[in-house]
DNA sequence: CAGTGGTCTAGACCACCAG
DNA sequence: TGGTGGTCTAGACCACTGC
């Protein structure tokens, strides 16, 4: 008794809920693509489309000659957006607006230098900015941009284009990392976000790097109590 | 001259060229697959990998008939992975360890009734667990399970395994939603975390859906300062 | 309606690597 | 070294939807 399935998201299903019923246990080796492709009736590729989509979720762990084999701690991924943050604050329904604080070029610190590699200029551009949704203070900013991978970021009006939304149109994607902590607000923190000193806040780190693997951007955003990172699984 | 692509790997960085040097500006509508498959001298399925890439990484926007755009407003997206909270421990190197706090069955709010929908039973088991990493505490974790999705929670020891590592590994996995945000250690999670109370604690909310949309946990877990989230893009 | 992307097929070659 | 997954091909049919 096969099972009969059309495409590769049914197959995919079938393929998960065979897992899920421990019909293939954690660490167990599945068939073969080829074993399946007859099972099921359909072309290998189709197979493959399926088995492909569950390896990227976690979900199977696939290596070439030794065959497919179910996780054995399948990790659950979730997906952030990282929206740009005038349509954030927008799609809230707020009236967005911005102010920058400080544009400065200068030695960045140590951290920053490291990510930005032993470039040959030893200094960055440093922006804050402060974001407003309604008036109101929405996010800071502290941003540093290396002018050697985006040398065009020294002759933009970062009055009018706020950074934040200037880079991501401007600069090659590639790959970087963020970091979500909590933290209380300082007093000059406290100051700019209109809130109290001992305020819980939102941090959010985040830098990119370009496809060379260098440094573009590192970036802090700090957001008043009441504000969360939202994402799906 | 026709850039001589090999594989749906060069494809995708060839088009994402375009689109990072203007010569495919947002907005714009790009040449169809079948277009772009003699230009490159292969396949439409090969466009058709690279293309697809593109617009799950939210790059471009493809429609039938419609044609395929670049996205107007490139979208970053982070991958995160949630891990077994054990795993994370040790995989810093600690020794994990888990405390069963309370275990009830009661009436849950409102807001995970309308999550669990409107099930025949109105209750729901209730777990509260403390995790540590070397004796100290490292998370405290509340949580609900649904006990008309999921049953054999009701028959599980949950004093030996963590209810977060038995749900991965005996629920279906589905969609769900996740949130991250600030919050004050009031005094009750203070003492349990092994803080003071006003320090900063940063609170994920999570929830889990079964295939048929139905929810199988809700759980908040706040971790002491220090802890962050981390994600990659 | 017609052109686009979405998917499937049957076959092929290759890279990799466990046995 | 043989079997596995990774990828590509040339062709086909279909679903959707802007014109």
């Amino acid at each position: 008794m096969t099972a009969a399935a059309k495409g590769w998201r049914e197959i995919k299903a079938e393929v998960a809920r065979r897992i899920q019923d421990r019909r293939w246990p954690p660490g167990s080796v599945i068939p073969a693509e080829t074993e399946l492709a007859i099972e099921f009736g359909c072309a290998r590729a189709t197979v493959n489309r399926a088995m492909r989509e569950l390896a990227d979720a976690g979900i199977l762990v696939r290596k070439r000659r030794a065959g497919t084999r179910v996780a054995e701690h399948p990790v659950r991924q979730a997906r952030l957006d990282i929206p740009v943050i005038r349509l954030e604050v927008e799609a809230a329904g707020g009236r967005y607006t911005h102010r920058l604080l400080l544009r400065a070029v200068r030695r960045p610190p140590a951290r920053v230098r490291a990510l930005f590699g032993g470039s040959t200029s030893s200094t960055a551009l440093r922006l804050d900015a402060l974001h407003l949704a309604d008036d109101r203070p929405y996010a800071v900013e502290s941003r540093w941009v290396n002018t050697d991978t985006v040398p065009k970021a020294l002759d933009t009006d970062f009055d009018r284009v706020s950074a934040n939304e200037w880079l991501v149109q401007n600069t090659p994607f590639a790959g970087g990392q963020y970091r979500v902590s909590a933290q209380l607000a300082g007093v000059d923190v406290a100051e700019v976000l209109g809130c109290a000193a001992g305020d819980p806040v939102l941090l959010v780190e985040r830098h990119t790097l370009d496809t060379a693997g260098r440094g573009i951007t590192e970036v802090r955003l700090r957001y008043a109590a009441g504000h969360a990172v939202r994402g799906a699984m």
